[in-house]
DNA sequence: CTTGCTGCAAACAGTTTGCAGAACT
DNA sequence: AGTTCTGCAAACTGTTTGCAGCAAG
């Protein structure tokens, strides 16, 4: 599926008449091989760490392509900075986030789901998007 | 309920050994004065333009202080401003979020407050607070 | 009179932007 | 060749902080 999401961001690089460019293959690869939440500033970090010589803003532009391409997500947690997540077709999920060690417990919900749909038409809304984040402490930080 | 919460923060400020001031009171009044989701930045505008010489320093800091004194709250949109809102006690709503013209309209769901509740507990979490929004269109941006 | 509070300006962090040169097509 | 992309540094935005003077207790 890796080989997937980078033929969805050639087929996007194509169909909008942008480049297929050294920096912008690198970063799609390390940002496939990252886990879940990573922020701009980390996966710069790694990018760094491996291919030395790709810029701060590089980075920034090219993960806003990725949200563009549908293949990533943007998500704004409370620590000020930016986090990307992988998207995978059809499939949505909230989070839990532990304030004490700031890990993530990701979980799906079909009738929360189903709730905001109802809650949105009862408002005459169309929903975009949505989240939905418990901030609480995890199973470790508790004790 | 407007006296009430002044009371609310003059225990705060006392209970801590903080001080009251001209400003805190200020503050506080144009605060309670406003509606729902207000920006520091609309907050300080506002202040500003009915007594001069307020920094923004003190507004960002006091503001912070009601959120601890538990009178507001402090919500984070998708506009990289930071907003508060007025709580009320025992009470929690979430947000419906207009992405054209950026209203907001308020609901609650006593479901879905449950539905997390059970979420977490299966996860190991202890809650600690949520925040669910849904981006999308509003009535009147739809058509 | 002691200590916390304020206002200012400077510092900061994260992100964006302008531009000259490099690199795709 | 023509244009897009990149890297750098500078600009920006929202927020925080250091400090000298002010004010509450």
């Amino acid at each position: 599926m890796i080989l997937e999401k980078k033929k969805t961001f050639n087929d996007f690089v194509a169909s909008k008449g942008l480049r297929s460019t050294r920096q912008r293959d690198i970063i799609l690869d390390i940002f496939l091989s990252t886990h879940q939440h990573i922020s701009v500033e980390e996966l710069y970090l790694k990018i760094k760490s491996s291919n030395a010589g790709i810029g701060h803003a590089t980075v920034y532009r090219t993960l806003k392509l990725f949200a563009e391409a549908g293949l990533a997500r943007e998500i704004l947690l409370h620590d000020g900075q930016t986090r990307y997540e992988h998207v995978v077709a059809g499939e949505h999920h909230d989070h839990l986030v532990c304030t004490r060690c700031n890990s993530i417990v990701e979980f799906e919900n079909e009738t929360i789901e189903a709730l905001q749909k109802e809650i949105a038409t009862r408002h005459g809304f169309q929903i975009g998007s949505h989240k939905l984040e418990i901030y609480g402490l995890c199973a470790n930080c508790r004790t």
